[in-house]
DNA sequence: CTCAATCCCGACAAGATCGCTTGGGATTGA
DNA sequence: TCAATCCCAAGCGATCTTGTCGGGATTGAG
């Protein structure tokens, strides 16, 4: 285990998989949308509570700006609050700005226009599948809002009734509230 | 531009992002679903069909053989056929077996065992999230078989929510052209 | 028996992408 | 003035993807 200078380890294996700029988007809008209403948040402030790297944290910054989701103040006391309240920004409209559009395959892309760009319709049974996962997805994605993920985690640690997770060793669970 | 070494595109964009593992696994089992009871079929024939790179399809077979879906025959007039059914075939195990756990997140899982291997469960409310993600295309690969996507392109722009597959009769063995 | 067809398997190489850093600017309140 | 903060572009190493290559092992046919 060498002490690689970036993560070791890949977030998502496979097929559906967020990457960090997923994971450190939606944490900072969290962030913001507990910081909702008492002015701009800095980031320099959010990088130390949630432990991301603020430059790294920066350019997501900006694309979530430049997606009109969060606004932000320049100069001393500044910093980048939500454009809307929690409730009125659903996750979609995050994790599209942040990863991209939802599509599963080219041939299945959720963005207008080029609705098929698969040059084997006639032969391509498959798209059905494609087109149902990015249904899915989306649905999914739409059905919840920041609002949902903005209060403060209640830990339920209700373990399963037989093999009971044999993990006495949990190091660090504690973090700074 | 066809004088090119590897496909320069990349496949999905972004958040939930199918390979050509996932691509081509898929249409390999297609055929394989449409040749099925009529013996092995071989893969310079498919990838011929598919118009697919073999030795890359190869790989991709192995996986499908050790994950119990296909069945090999070697030697000459060997191949492979599908170990069960095509209707008895979920798409979910396919690309499962193909891409790896569907895992949105590390913290989001399927495989059993290590539920949740992130450190921050007591702050971290977006884990509700890549569940509900995870959840969602699961979902959606469990409602289609392979039995949905072997005959010959018949537009279902049905998308019932429960119940899904009520198809009785497989006779499939439909020869291919 | 010989031979060709086929599956089997490991290694590796080019390229793309990811995660993050560096190094500077521009703008503002105190 | 000065420090805090946002803004932005470029680049770097590690890792993953998308194949290719080269050789085996196994079998049916002639």
């Amino acid at each position: 285990m060498p002490a690689s200078p970036h993560r070791p380890s890949f977030h998502g294996t496979g097929a559906v998989a967020f990457s960090t700029k997923g994971e450190y988007g939606v944490r900072l809008m969290v962030q913001l949308g507990r910081h909702f209403g008492a002015g701009p948040a800095s980031l320099a402030e959010i990088a130390a509570v949630e432990d991301m790297p603020r430059a790294y944290l920066e350019q997501l910054a900006f694309v979530l700006r430049d997606a009109g989701l969060v606004v932000s103040t320049r100069g001393a006391h500044g910093g980048y609050e939500l454009a809307r309240p929690p409730a009125a920004i659903p996750m979609s409209e995050v994790l599209r700005a942040l990863e991209g559009p939802l599509a599963p395959m080219i041939c299945a892309t959720d963005e207008p226009g080029h609705d098929l760009a698969c040059d084997r319709t006639s032969s391509c049974t498959v798209n059905l599948l494609w087109i149902r996962v990015r249904d899915a997805v989306a649905g999914a994605l739409d059905g919840v809002t920041l609002a949902d993920l903005v209060p403060q985690r209640i830990v339920i640690l209700e373990a399963p009734p037989a093999a009971a997770t044999a993990a006495p060793a949990i190091e660090g669970a504690l973090t700074a509230s």
